[in-house]
DNA sequence: ATGCTTCATTAGGCCACATAGGACG
DNA sequence: TCCGTCCTATGTGGCCTAATGAAGC
């Protein structure tokens, strides 16, 4: 219902007069506020600082700056053009000499984390660095060295990053906050007391990944179907959906998913391995990922963040209507 | 270092009612 | 199939308030 945008209602809200306020004894906080939704934004407040590596002369430059995830569309854009390719990069260009240890937040869960996931301990990675000393920004944060706090984060990440591919690029990424809770809220109970355990942790973890899959009772569908027609569209074939419980077994087995097991649509999967037998697997990867930029860019210059009206007569209507505080009061 | 208070900021909720759109005869 | 009626869900803007973080003591 209160579909607003936030930064149209703030700079719709005057500055509050103090001086007409009483002075009111210190509110009572009765009960806690839940807040609705985390924003990925708070969330990559609290992420580790990420950079570089390799690159002695760039390194403190590099270090220094700050992902820009959700940039402003161009009409509230005033310096970040400038910034913009720095920010691209650095979500979609690794280094040859990265390999695949990416400096996404994606990257970040899929190799850096899944090594360490996988180890189920804080190992030190031999990937850069960023501690506190050297990021002032990120105090208490160390990259490619993970505590149980950090392990905790990354979760909390994960959860909101998944099923990002699924949904369009442009969108602002907001999970719900009781759903993010509750699933760590589940993983942290499955894990018992070892919660710094490694090897325990994990495999309590795949535990309960694999019971979140969904199961079907194919028998109970087939029959409920069987006389409605041919259960697929003629001349087509059938739409394979993968086992799911491999899929999540293979995840979890090798981290949360390298590029090689990160699950794709069939004909998707068939496109691609043709294409890369063709063309060869690493210059399609490259120009994969340009793609990735292009599109990356062209959906964030669109990007609106202003108010937008889906009926105008409704908001006329609205402004005619009669108010007592803001609310809106019967016309007699 | 810790706890309390004050202040500034912000998210979310409330309100009435016109309208869209589905269900039904 | 079309038309009229009924009903429900939705969306709209301005203000208020609780929650929250920062700063000061």
């Amino acid at each position: 219902m209160c579909n607003k945008n936030n930064s149209t209602r703030r700079s719709k809200r005057k500055p509050k007069s103090r001086s007409f306020s009483l002075k009111h004894s210190r509110r009572t906080r009765s009960k806690t506020r839940k807040p609705k939704y985390l924003s990925l934004h708070r969330l990559e407040e609290n992420m580790p600082q990420m950079s570089l590596p390799n690159n002695d002369d760039d390194d403190k430059e590099i270090t220094d700056k700050q992902l820009n995830l959700f940039p402003l569309h161009p009409e509230n854009l005033v310096e970040d053009r400038d910034t913009q390719y720095d920010n691209v990069s650095l979500l979609f260009n690794t280094t040859e000499e990265d390999g695949d240890h990416a400096v996404t937040l994606n990257g970040l869960l899929d190799s850096e984390g899944s090594e360490n996931y996988k180890n189920g301990t804080a190992t030190a990675t031999t990937t850069a660095t960023v501690t506190s000393e050297e990021n002032p920004l990120s105090p208490s944060l160390t990259y490619g060295r993970y505590s149980c706090d950090d392990r905790t984060r990354l979760s909390l990440v994960r959860t909101a990053m998944k099923g990002k591919k699924e949904r369009d690029e442009s969108e602002e990424r907001w999970v719900v906050y009781s759903e993010v809770v509750e699933k760590k809220e589940m993983e942290e109970v499955s894990s018992g007391d070892g919660g710094c355990d490694g090897g325990a942790w994990w495999s309590e973890r795949r535990k309960t990944k694999k019971l979140l899959a969904l199961k079907l009772d194919y028998e109970e569908i087939m029959n409920a179907w069987s006389d409605k027609g041919p259960l697929y569209i003629e001349g087509e074939s059938p739409q394979t959906v993968p086992h799911l419980h491999e899929a999540s077994a293979n995840i979890l087995a090798d981290g949360f998913g390298s590029a090689s097991n990160v699950w794709t649509v069939p004909e998707m999967a068939s496109s691609l391995k043709i294409k890369a037998e063709n063309d060869g697997k690493e210059d399609w990867k490259k120009g994969h990922r340009e793609a990735s930029v292009l599109r990356y860019k062209e959906k964030r210059q669109n990007r609106l963040f202003s108010k937008r009206v889906r009926y105008e007569v409704r908001k006329l209507n609205a402004e005619k209507r009669p108010r007592f505080k803001g609310r809106f009061v019967r016309r007699d």
